[in-house]
DNA sequence: CAATTAGTTAGCCGAACAGCTAAATAATCC
DNA sequence: GGATTATTTAGCTGTTCGGCTAACTAATTG
């Protein structure tokens, strides 16, 4: 089984931390697009959208395809889903409007109130 | 209309992006903490985890109760809802795909599908 | 092949980040 | 009041971020 690469929240959520980053996955959700497109909206260099784009990439939200000298991003979608599955644990405490008794009958997946829970592994 | 804040995305996914930011909004979902009890699992100083909770306070995600000389954060889940309702925007693109053709194709006549899909009616 | 087009890489700069130690503040206890 | 406890603030260091310009690579076109 080819383990997959597995997602970081850390670099997922930090990719979705700048407003343009956000835009340009907004913009791929209507499907591919070229740098040069991508970099319409905004007023900053392209030297800067580029690099967004790895930041993107290195995230694992955005793919390219090569078709001759243009290079097309698309979106992966994979990533916002672990991010939003790591938000859907919260989600009662907002819909609920009994945060109180939400707390006390524990919120699935998220960790009981105990001390001393240990660290993930390290690192 | 007392207009409330307005949750600031950027500073909400910022905060979301360090590891021990999210557990110890993971501790809060359990409830209200002290400062010395959410600084307990990481290995990290004191300082640098009151440095994190100015962080998670700035993004609004957390509010201070003083009792005497203890402060206990708890979680305000509201920013967490506004970044969830930014993903939720991009859930048709992970989640089953099928549906979304097979929605927009729908040729009248012709029987549904009646794939096992569906979310139990949302919520 | 030269010129154009599309994009990335290199390298600079200032601001922000994540950690630390030392010191300050503030409430409580003896 | 002085000591202890809880936590923050100040200030240092090293790294990353977000922007820029200049220069480079690669494909296409005249």
């Amino acid at each position: 089984m080819a383990k997959q690469p597995a997602v970081d929240l850390d670099a997922v959520f930090a990719a979705l931390s700048h407003p343009i980053r956000r835009g340009i996955l907004e913009q791929l959700a209507g499907g591919s697009r070229a740098v040069n497109e991508l970099a319409a909206p905004y007023r900053v260099r392209l030297p800067t959208i580029s690099r967004h784009l790895s930041v993107l990439g290195a995230a694992g939200l955005v793919r390219v395809d090569r078709e001759g000298r243009v290079r097309r991003r698309r979106l992966d979608a994979v990533p916002l889903s672990a991010a939003f599955g790591w938000l859907t644990r919260y989600r009662v405490l907002w819909e609920d409007r009994f945060d109180r008794i939400a707390s006390l009958v524990e919120v699935p997946g998220v960790p009981p109130p105990t001390r001393n829970r240990r660290r993930k592994t390290k690192r």
